[in-house]
DNA sequence: ACAAAAGTGTTCTGTCTACACCCATGC
DNA sequence: GCATGGGTGTAGACAGAACACTTTTGT
């Protein structure tokens, strides 16, 4: 059987690929929301994403529309779960590879009237009433995020290059939803011997400046290949 | 836009669902192939699957070509990963929504001359050459098994309803690839007060026999419930 | 000088690791 | 009675939790 006698003659469900992006700002954790100019759910909020292109797979599909849809690109990106229940999208059979990505948000500010669509930052909190299934996309997502900050350095990727121990800590309290200890916090993640102390402090609070660091990738990369494992 | 409106112009990739069913019998790992009697492939070894049909979800699909090529049904089964590039079907494009099934290998034992496929269960060890992307789906499957075993009581999954503590140890040991210490994970997988103690042992061995247990499900679920964490 | 958050060290406790001997059984 | 694998306890190392005081800086 060679390519061109190839009928898979049953109809075949629409395939699309959709994004929850992730960021972290004002102690919140956020994410980022397109407001849909089409039916249906015309007026509602959704996640980027769009219809897979026959040159193309589903990583670079959803990569593509994150970057067509609000002007990211090169951040962290990974598979989170497909979702094909049947009408979970009015208009027809359509499954859905959802995505997951964390921005550093102080690099991907919005500006005012971007682009054509209406995208805005939402705290996770309180996110307003989803398009399709993406209240459930949305669920898995922070799930996979909850239980993967822990082993993973996922939490880097939300934060500027250079941040303070205390925002890390921060960062994590809030996607763990947990209080953690300031001494344990600093010695644990110190003693990883990951973060680069930039020498530098916080100007212009009215009290001791927090000192800057940068997480360093190389060595992670390195120490990962050795089967070290990351853990908080 | 209502439903009849909806015109997704773009030619559609074909959806299927493959499942990597993972057994535990002889202490060893193994997995389930079905030689292939059609091209392309014909001859090679492939995981069961088959195309999504309308009526069905992802899920509904993996279980239900399960059964069709082997009978086994009423097994532990979790979404892996969507395998999506292009050109990993010469017929055309196809992507999948690839699953792991663990069954309890004891109570599937395969007939000789069973169905109209050909299938056999292999070492993981010692695959053979497999059809499509099939390695690569392998290979997701066993890190995912290697990464979830240790904090999720899958294990179990793979094991007779009565089981000793010494094959649990060489489950575990063959899984992660890795000798434990006899002492300290019985007093371990005891201490979670997840086994039940059947007071009968392994008889006909030429040495004292091992004590049966069984897996506590119902505890199991009321204490993850309550924010416990298994973990081994 | 005071308010506010950053930074630091020590003790305690519980858990993980390493390890050696006796027990039950079939031949 | 011996070979084989099952079952048990303990001491030392290590890591995580709890906790209070000093430092820096702007007002």
């Amino acid at each position: 059987m060679d390519q061109k006698q190839f009928c898979y003659e049953y109809p075949r469900p629409a395939v699309s690929a959709d994004c929850v992006i992730f960021g972290f700002d004002e102690g919140d954790l956020k994410v980022l929301l397109i407001e849909r100019g089409a039916e249906p759910f015309r007026g509602c909020w959704a996640f980027p994403g769009g219809f897979l292109e026959m040159g193309e797979n589903a990583d670079e599909c959803a990569r593509r529309e994150l970057f067509e849809e609000t002007g990211i690109k090169d951040v962290f990106m990974e598979q989170l779960y497909t979702f094909s229940d049947i009408g979970r999208d009015p208009r027809g059979r359509v499954i859905t590879v959802a995505y997951y990505a964390l921005v550093k948000l102080s690099e991907h500010k919005l500006q005012a009237g971007d682009d054509a669509n209406k995208a805005r930052w939402f705290p996770v909190s309180s996110v307003p009433m989803l398009a399709f299934d993406h209240d459930r996309i949305l669920a898995a997502a922070l799930a996979r995020l909850r239980g993967k900050i822990r082993y993973q350095p996922l939490g880097f990727e939300l934060l500027p290059e250079k941040f303070t121990v205390p925002e890390l800590q921060h960062l994590y309290e809030t996607v763990l939803e947990k209080k953690l200890d300031r001494r344990n916090f600093r010695r644990k993640i110190l003693a990883t011997g990951l973060l680069i102390d930039r020498f530098e402090s916080v100007k212009g609070v009215p009290h001791r400046g927090a000192g800057y660091f940068s997480f360093d990738r190389d060595k992670y990369r390195e120490l990962s290949e050795k089967g070290f494992s990351f853990e908080i």
